[in-house]
RNA sequence: GGAGAGAUGGCCGAGUGGUCGAAGGCGCUCCCCUGCUAAGGGAGUAUACGUCAAAAGCGUAUCGAGGGUUCGAAUCCCUCUCUCUCCGCCA
């Protein structure tokens, strides 16, 4: 959520931060709904002031024993009439919470100004590509010649965008999941958790995939829980409603999960193989920090999730986002794609995003500031480290044989060592 | 699932309709006193929002959450959530 504040006292620099997405605010509705909020509110608590004066009066004269009839009889309407101001101010400020709720965040002065997703700018790359004397597969071909790879039953089970992994493909898929928590955990300082799969309407607010993306979750109405399309939501809404001390900062959190995405919207996109699955799984890095760091965090955050495509050897390069294909709660956002021989193209495995305080003021995440000593918006940050089920495919199909077999790379040997190989 | 108890400020804890944002204690901060790492005295010590260019000030709200009764609610009524104890059930 943008602050209110900004909105009321420098509405241009909003105006034009969003228009940088492609996002036009309605100035004139908020600034209609902006002057009712203010008479309203300001009504309503001299209203209040009234009563509370009043019935304080009143109560001195009941305590010395007087007659309040005549003072009663001045109270009067008041009851009604502050009623009414407390509704209306109440409708008002729904109305102007939605639309707030409702607004991306600004790009940060650092995020390159685009129209679509071409304009992203990319930073660096890493890894020679690989090198192959016969036509490489992508990893359907693959993996369904090795029988380890099912779209088909999965499809009978549950629907298309599921699949089934058997033998050595799941225990490679499970090996990547240890890999990348080992990783973080020993080498980047971050704390593993476990977390609920399933999260309340109030923190998918926090996080920003409510109000607006209801139609990209799974749902389950009867209780009222959202299956999670990514860790980010229940790590960051960890520190909802908390005040974090500042010794405490930063708290970085890594965590594996399944994903749930309904995939709305992506209808003939990505439909071969694992690439956009309805479920998949996920090590997320989450760091919660001051806000002057989050800046350095970011670059941090994005280098840890580096670490792991290096390690496995990988080829990948490093994308910023341009202002148009900026996720909604984002402020800048790095994307890095993997080289897919089987596409011939650089995919996407994982977003490293800094929210500034849009999450945190939506979620009241604060910190205790020594210097004020007041509680204030903390920052968060979030990114993949990495997509397990593109991090498999980007194995297969960059470690493959002529013969249709795959090599193990070096920095597994330690969690699938009986497989050199997967034939 | 059944029965009961509870939820007050950083912590403990008082307060059952009136001047209560809330006694008292602890903790913390500052000051004074004290020649010795003790004791004592004093002051301060929540959050959000509005008004204002801003600060001060003033105002409003907040005693688990939401609703109601009332001129007036921490206090009465209703609903919900959570915690604890006992019983049942189950992993």
């Amino acid at each position: 959520m943008l602050d209110p504040h900004l909105l009321r006292t420098n509405l241009d620099f909003v105006i034009n931060g969003l228009s940088k997405r492609g996002y036009k605010l309605d100035t004139e509705v908020i600034t209609e709904l902006e002057a009712r909020r203010k008479q309203a509110q300001i009504t309503t608590q001299e209203l209040q002031q009234e009563r509370n004066a009043r019935s304080k009066e009143i109560g001195k004269v009941k305590a010395q024993g007087g007659d309040v009839e005549s003072l009663l009889k001045q109270v009067g309407d008041l009851g009604d009439r502050l009623k009414a101001s407390e509704a209306e101010l109440e409708q008002v400020q729904e109305e102007l919470n939605y639309i707030l709720m409702s607004t991306p965040n600004i790009p940060h002065a650092s995020v390159p100004d685009g129209a679509a997703e071409t304009d992203n700018k990319e930073i660096r790359k890493w890894g020679g590509l690989p090198k192959f004397d016969f036509d490489p597969k992508d990893h359907v071909d693959l993996g369904e010649a090795l029988g380890l790879i099912d779209f088909e039953t999965a499809t009978r089970i549950t629907a298309p965008r599921f699949v089934v992994m058997s033998g050595a493909i799941a225990r490679l898929h499970r090996a990547l999941i240890q890999f990348m928590l080992d990783v973080h955990t020993q080498e980047h300082g971050y704390t593993e958790v476990n977390v609920p799969y399933m999260v309340n309407a109030e923190s998918m607010r926090g996080t920003g995939q409510l109000p607006k993306f209801e139609e990209d979750l799974f749902s389950i109405p009867q209780q009222g829980f959202y299956l999670i399309p990514t860790a980010e939501v229940p790590v960051t809404n960890l520190a909802r409603d908390q005040i974090i001390p500042s010794e405490k900062m930063p708290l970085k959190y890594v965590c594996h999960t399944p994903c749930f995405r309904s995939e709305a919207g992506s209808y003939g996109k990505d439909t071969r193989g694992m690439i956009r699955q309805h479920q998949f799984e996920k090590v997320e890095l989450v760091q919660l920090v001051k806000p002057q760091d989050s800046y350095q965090a970011l670059e941090e955050l994005t280098g840890h999730a580096e670490a792991i495509l290096q390690k496995l050897e990988l080829p990948y390069r490093v994308v910023a986002l341009c202002s148009a294909d900026l996720g909604f709660s984002s402020a800048k956002t790095y994307d890095l794609e993997v080289w897919l021989p089987g596409q011939q193209k650089y995919r996407e495995i994982s977003s490293c995003s800094n929210f500034e305080d849009f999450q945190a003021r939506r979620m009241k995440a604060r910190w205790r500031n020594p210097e004020t000593g007041k509680p204030e918006l903390l920052h968060t940050l979030n990114g993949s480290g990495l997509a397990v089920g593109r991090t498999l495919i980007a194995i297969m199909e960059n470690y493959q044989n002529k013969d249709g077999t795959i090599r193990i790379p070096a920095a597994l040997k330690k969690y699938i060592n009986e497989f050199d190989i997967i034939k």
